[in-house]
DNA sequence: GAGATATCTTAAAAAATTATTAAAATTATG
DNA sequence: CATAATTTTAATAATTTTTTAAGATATCTC
């Protein structure tokens, strides 16, 4: 297993690299966000851990740009506070699992242990197809540089068009997973939204999603 | 994205389904486990929401039941206590990941979120015969470089016989497998079916499905 | 090889599916 | 509570697929 580490005191850098390699751990290490992004975009990590406050980049950032790059390490990140926002933030930048200082080196190690025993997580905020991108977070959808505005029943069905791109989506498949228990198989709800969808989706040259007449419909 | 939420307490469960599907998830609900359980294994969800604390059975069984009957549904269990040893329990039981309560819903978004991240299992299928590929999961067929657009039921009338590739497939067992029960046997819709099939994918140099005079149709 | 049977071919009718439009019902929002 | 936005329903149009029908060709049996 091979760990980054990114801390800017040097003491506990050094501390935690010779702790962690006693527990047979491989460990590089950074001592700014920078530094610590580019080693986590050329190599690859089993587990990144990231102390927050840190100089050029902080925690957060590089947490944020690696997912936007599309990496799918599994981070932990050490924070100072613990307000409960915080936490949601980190959370939600793309960290795995988070620590608050102070903490204790066994307390460190469970957590590592928790996060390598984890199936990994190999998808990110966004999903694309083409120049079409959908930020599963924010909701929000651009064509290229123009945004899109999508109602929520639009949103969740290109959502799953998307997720299976690619492949037919048949029609039970969409009401199984757009909509709940209480919608009538018989109606034509889908066929209409994907009109709508269409619609704002569509370009004269460039066609998202394609019927494929008895089974479906999928995007290319 | 399509979840079902577990919880007895009425005054949360409305609470997180109305939340929720203002988040664009489409909502089921149970208020036991017994429920939740019958209506795991009848919907296909995307995610199970559970509460360890329910009437009749506690979450923990619902997801054991659940594993054990092969669902691989992904499986978020909320519990009260947040002892190490029954989080160890809860991961062991087969759940993807636990919240202890009390929990924000930023939190718990954050936590459905970051599971669903996680790709689904699609894998495609593909049917081979020479220069032919059939692609059961996009329905799409390439002969050679070259794409070949088919109707359902020559799709489906060339993967029988690609299955069954080398030997005869009668017209019996084309009627029943390609046509449901209220095709007449006597009708030749059989013989047009195969000859627009020949159009679309044979060459001058290549004959792909072979008539058996008495028998049936193969495909060498 | 002749008659009988089965298969191939063509084209058009029928059926099924999907697209479109508009309005009603429902749900969110200020 | 009224307004706006979203979702569903319903009715119709357009398209595609499937089936039917009828004549031509091939294959088999005697």
């Amino acid at each position: 297993m091979r760990l980054l580490v990114v801390e800017d005191n040097k003491e506990t850098l050094e501390f935690l690299t010779t702790a962690l390699r006693k527990d047979k751990f491989a460990v590089d290490s950074a001592v700014d966000g920078e530094k610590g992004l580019y080693l986590a975009e050329v190599n690859n990590y089993d587990l990144i851990i990231l102390d927050n406050n840190l100089p050029i980049k902080n925690g957060l950032e590089v947490c944020s740009n690696l997912r936007e790059n599309g990496s799918h390490t599994p981070i932990l990140l050490i924070s100072v506070k613990s307000k409960y926002s915080d936490k949601v933030d980190l959370l939600e930048a793309g960290a795995d699992d988070y620590l608050t200082k102070p903490f204790s080196y066994k307390e460190l190690l469970a957590r590592i242990k928790a996060i390598l025993r984890r199936p990994p997580i190999t998808q990110s905020l966004f999903l694309r197809a083409g120049d079409l991108v959908l930020n599963t977070s924010s909701y929000e959808v651009w064509r290229g540089t123009k945004k899109i505005y999508l109602t929520g029943k639009e949103f969740s069905l290109l959502e799953l068009l998307i997720k299976n791109k690619g492949n037919v989506v048949s029609r039970g498949m969409i009401l199984e997973h757009v909509w709940d228990a209480e919608c009538d198989p018989f109606s034509k709800t889908i066929e209409t939204h994907i009109l709508n969808l269409r619609k704002k989706i569509d370009t004269p040259k460039k066609k998202f999603i394609i019927s494929v007449p008895g089974r479906g419909y999928k995007i290319a």
